[in-house]
DNA sequence: TAGTGGTCTAGACCACTAA
DNA sequence: TAGTGGTCTAGACCACTAA
C-alpha cells in the first residue's frame, strides 16, 4: 500500500465531502491559495486537485467567484463500446458473422449525395443470430473497403482497423424486429429487439451509418460511474 | 477568436495525427523532453498535453519505455443519464408521475438483508405513459424517504436531491414487457421494451436498485464520443 | 543502470469578472 | 479594481523498468 501523491489526496479529500453531502451543491470549495496553505504544498498542486474535479464535473470554476459544488444535471456515464467480434470473443463465445447482402448505390443518407456500400449480415455467438445489422459505408471516405472481404470479416472490425473516426454517436432504443430483421435473426414476426443506430464522422465527413437489431435478452448495455471496476 | 492554450495546441497536434492513422496504434509518440525541446516549453507544459491523452485512452504510457499511440481496444463513450423529470420537461414535454404501489418489506436484493422501501409507478409525458419504474431503496441508507411524499416527487428525483451516490451501473437492453407492466404501461401484451436496470452505491453500500420499462420509441440514450457537442 | 514518466516547488504574468 | 482561476516556467527529486 503506497501512498497515493499529494494532489490526489486533496482531489479525494474534497470529493468525499461533496459526495457525503456535507458540500451541498453550490456550497464554496477552498480556492486553491486557500488549498495550497491548508496542505503546506504549491498552488498548482492545488490546481491539479481542482481541474481534475472541475473535469469530472463535481465543481465549477468562476473567475474572480471561487470554486463551488455543481449542481447535480446529469451525470456522465461512460459506455464502452467494443467491437462485437472482440466483445463475443472476450465473453468466451465463439463469433461468426454472415454477409447476407452487398451493394452500391448512390445515396444522401450520409449527408451529401455520393456512393455509397450498403451491407447486411447477421453476428452470431456460439452460431446462434445475435444482431442484425445493416450498413451504409460513404465511398469517397472509406475507398479501400470496395476491396475488403467482406464475407471473411465484419464490416465494424474491418473499419476499426482501417479507417479511424473523430466523433461517434450511438442511439439506443428498442422496436418490434420488422419481418426482413426477424427472418434473418429466426425469431418471430415482432419479437422485441435492441437497436443501436450508430454514426461515426472522419472529422466533419460522415463515414459510416449502421443500425444494428440485438435480439432481446441476448446483449445489453452497460455504463458506469465512478471508481469501481 | 482566442488562440488556445500551448498545451491544448501540442495535445491537438498529436491527437490529430493519432486520429488520421499518421501514427498508427503502437507508434511512438514523442517524449516530454523531446516535445518541449519542440515547441520551446517547459516540460510541465509537454506533460499536462500528454497526461490529457493519456486520460482520454488515446496514449499509453509507460516508465522508461516512453509513450506510445493506444491500441483501440473499445471506445468508451459518454452517456449523459439525467433525471428523467429534467429531461422530459428539457424536451419540452409535460411530465408526470403516477404512484401506484409502495410497500416495505424485508429483502436480501440490496446485498444484504434489510428493510427496502419498494415503490411502483409511472411516468408520463404530455399525460401518455412513458415508462413503468420499479425501485427498492435500503431504508438504513436512505431513512429520510420514508417520511417523502413519493406521490408528488417520483423517487428518483427526491433520491437525487437527498441522496448522493459515489457508485452507479446501468444496463440497458430489450424485452416484451411482462403483462403487469403492459398493463400499467396501456400497451398490448408482450410488446417491446427498452429496459434500464440501474444500480447504486454509496461507498460500498447499496442504495437503490430500479428497473425501468421504457415504451419503444418514445425514449433512446445517446452516447457520443468526440469534440462535437 | 540509464532514461523515461510522475509529481512537486516557488515563483510569474495574465484574463476575467464580481464586488 | 482587486481577487480568483488559467497557464506557464525552470528547475528538482524520485519510482519504475527496459535495455
Amino acid at each position: 500500500m503506497k501512498a497515493p501523491p499529494l494532489s490526489e489526496r486533496i482531489r479525494a479529500s474534497i470529493e468525499a465531502r461533496i459526495l457525503s453531502g456535507e458540500w451541498p451543491p453550490g456550497h464554496p470549495v477552498p480556492g486553491e491559495a486557500e488549498l495550497a496553505a491548508q496542505y503546506g504544498c504549491a498552488r498548482m498542486t492545488a490546481n491539479k486537485a481542482l481541474s481534475a474535479l472541475a473535469h469530472a464535473g463535481l465543481v465549477e470554476r468562476r473567475r474572480r467567484a471561487g470554486t463551488f459544488v455543481a449542481r447535480p444535471r446529469s451525470q456522465s456515464m461512460v459506455l464502452e463500446i467494443a467491437d462485437l467480434a472482440a466483445e463475443v470473443t472476450a465473453r468466451g463465445d465463439a463469433y461468426a458473422w454472415r454477409l447476407t447482402s452487398r451493394t452500391q448505390a448512390r445515396s444522401d443518407a450520409l449527408g451529401s449525395l455520393g456512393d455509397v456500400l450498403e451491407i447486411e449480415g447477421v453476428h452470431l455467438a456460439n452460431g446462434v443470430p445475435l444482431a442484425f445489422e445493416r450498413r451504409l459505408v460513404k465511398l469517397a471516405e472509406v475507398p479501400a473497403i470496395a476491396a475488403a472481404d467482406l464475407a471473411q470479416v465484419a464490416p465494424g472490425t474491418w473499419l476499426l482497423a482501417h479507417a479511424p473516426w473523430t466523433e461517434a454517436e450511438n442511439r439506443i432504443s428498442a422496436q418490434a424486429a420488422p419481418s426482413e430483421v426477424a427472418k434473418a435473426l429466426g425469431l418471430p414476426k415482432a419479437s422485441p429487439c435492441l437497436t443501436v443506430e450508430r454514426r461515426t464522422w472522419r472529422g466533419d465527413a460522415p463515414v459510416t451509418l449502421v443500425r444494428q437489431y440485438y435480439v432481446a435478452g441476448a446483449w445489453e448495455f452497460v455504463a458506469r460511474f465512478g471508481a469501481k471496476g
